[in-house]
DNA sequence: GGGGCGCTAGTCAAACATGAATAGTTAGTT
DNA sequence: AACTAACTATTCATGTTTGACTAGCGCCCC
């Protein structure tokens, strides 16, 4: 699941400095262990190949107690980098075959600034609008295929059909951008770290 | 990805006795690479696995010229009993987070009856109307969460409008299939087998 | 007749995901 | 004061996915 590095990269820049349950207990509180398959494994085996990568960097081990060592992390300049490039892909492009990739976008769309955003989210309508496009001609080409079976059809129908809900979505989400809703980078509550519960 | 036994399972069960390669084949011609994470080492693979749990037969292996051999499977009974159990899980139950399973339910809806299949997809219809109440008692549940950011309630309404683009597929699909468009099990022209091209 | 291209058929090491299990800690309850 | 339920913090064996790679065969074209 390629939602994976973006949502610990965000959620570890969110919080930095920071360990792995902080991490993934946030995560689960957005419900991401269902709609983005995070198992505790997956967090910490992203955090290890992150940091082995150069994206994260482990600042310090402490141990409270008889408990298990926990290893806090922070964003590398190449993170953050590898970050706002992940977001980017996440927001601009359609990624039809895998829901996750917006959902992890969205989390952390605050912080690019509110146009950005909205040219983002604008620019997805028109590839929504173009992938209706290339379904129907798919679709048509399928007479010179006699041998693909009928349900193919349906398969681009059903996609479609996904993408069109999610520009409903996207359409509404505009129009509240643009009425001045939630907060972004550059804005006064603009939120750059999470609030901790404890 | 748990769409992939139903496709291997119900690839095979198509061309039985079939090896490897034409089940890719047959699947790529489906786009089942690019909407079910489909590479040739995921099918060789479930090959393997389905083999070891007793859900498929290797019952031959041909070798013509010095090419690689090949190994033919078919279905054993509980592969028969296994596909038919995960094909009705993919049309009866929504899965608001993974699209690739119902497109691979829907691949062989056929082999169930007509009624079924529209009975299986009225039942969606009336889970997704649940999960619209389901996800308006989770945002108005997130005031008593003040430290859930706000993107979470928009995750919810991201989701359901997935659904309602599914909804409207289903409905379009349920009309058809109540005009007499295309064959199910039972029926004269009934798919059984696939159709090779060569 | 030989050179290149695309098809056939599959393997493999590395990467990634899964989720049960571990083992100590704290807070509440009878 | 003992019990237990839930939380903290992570590991690890197992399983699955990735996609580059191999290597022979057939066909067409010059």
């Amino acid at each position: 699941m390629s939602s994976t590095r973006l949502l610990i990269l965000g959620a570890v820049r969110i919080f930095q400095p920071v360990h792995g349950y902080l991490v993934r207990r946030e995560l689960l509180s957005w419900h991401a262990d269902r709609w983005a398959h995070l198992n505790p494994g997956s967090v910490y085996n992203a955090l290890h190949t992150l940091a082995r990568d150069g994206l994260l960097q482990a600042v310090g081990t402490e141990t409270a107690g008889r408990r298990p060592a926990r290893t806090t992390y922070r964003l590398t300049p190449d993170g953050e980098t590898e970050f706002r490039l992940l977001l980017r892909e996440a927001l601009w492009n359609i990624s039809p075959h895998d829901p996750s990739i917006l959902m992890a976008g969205w989390s952390f769309a605050w912080a690019l600034s509110r146009e950005e955003v909205i040219e983002a989210f604008e620019h997805r309508l028109e590839q929504i609008q173009a992938s209706a496009r290339v379904s129907e001609l798919a679709i048509a080409d399928l007479a010179n295929h006699p041998f693909t079976p009928p349900h193919v059809a349906e398969h681009w129908r059903l996609v479609q059909a996904r993408l069109e809900g999610e520009a409903s979505w996207v359409r509404n989400l505009i129009a509240r951008l643009q009425d001045g809703e939630l907060a972004f980078a550059g804005e006064p509550d603009a939120p750059s770290r999470g609030t901790l519960v404890d």
